[in-house]
DNA sequence: GTATAATTGTTAGTATATTAACAATACAGG
DNA sequence: CCTGTATTGTTAATATACTAACAATTATAC
């Protein structure tokens, strides 16, 4: 039983099998989290504003507006605004406007993102691969499906 | 297969079942969150300091120190402190010295935290039944598996 | 006993996130 | 065309987190 051993003391209230499952879920996300930002701390990025260049990346040529970045990312257009001010002080991306639309700005991430990402992928994806090497193929399958089942849960049960 | 279904389009980078393991976690756990956090702010309440209540509704009699807080709830003195502060500024908390040990503060519910926690609870409760009624109990335990296995995959790849 | 550790809470600085409002711009229907 | 609506980016206010530093206090070592 995995019942207070992996997940510490958890602060369980209606002490349920159900609270439990989204405990770990909790719990695990912010294992992670920390985990990762201590490598990007290192290169003095966070986890947003790595994802961000990932993205960017991928648009090496065209670039991404603002808002764009934002659904992809799931955070809101004021939320892209900061990030994206500590990256263009950095940097690691230029803001532009655009002459079809102008209220949209685009960002295109610079050749200092670019060697920065040369940096930090690989050893991301290590980390990455080390987490997970734990779990064999048929196991993340299962786990992908269960996390797609609360996914579920929470439209239902709206 | 769960790929690109459940999760939008993800931002991957490695392309292996673990790194889409990993962004569904992240995924699962800002949906359940911004979920609880909907229902929290109809009381003018957060996520943690709902936690904070529960904690301390535990301790009604006794009260909890500051430090003890911020330990079960895996986040550090100072963010404890602002909580705190906000919690006592709306009346749900006292925040007392101790005289047996005079750099420590008691934090203790108060009545209007309790009546608060009267009201919340019973929905709070719910909500997660409904989320998690999509799972078995034996789906539940393999979720908890898969996650604890996480966990000892961070532990290793450290 | 006294010098050194460690612990406690707080503060300052910064990053992330949310909501609400706003101006500029683009789009829509009539 | 022109009026109303939608979108885009920004800002302000607030809450959550993190680190680093600090003073006060307690614990430990010798």
């Amino acid at each position: 039983m995995v019942r207070f051993e992996s997940f510490g003391e958890a602060n369980l209230l209606c002490d349920c099998l159900g609270e439990e499952t989204l405990v770990a879920i909790f719990r695990t996300y912010n294992a992670i989290v920390k985990d990762f930002n201590r490598l990007f701390a290192r290169f003095g990025l966070t986890e947003p504003q790595f994802n961000i260049l990932v993205l960017l990346a991928k648009r090496e040529n065209e670039g991404m507006v603002l808002s764009e970045i934002g659904r992809k990312m799931l955070v809101t257009r004021a939320d892209v605004t900061g990030l994206i001010d500590r990256l263009e002080r950095n940097g690691m991306l230029t803001r532009n406007s655009q002459p079809h639309d102008r209220r949209a700005k685009l960002a295109m991430i610079t050749e200092k993102g670019l060697g920065m990402l040369r940096r930090v992928v690989p050893l991301h994806c290590d980390k990455i691969n080390r987490v997970t090497a734990v779990l064999d193929g048929q196991e993340k399958r299962t786990l992908l499906n269960g996390l797609a089942k609360v996914n579920q849960g929470l439209v239902n049960g709206r």
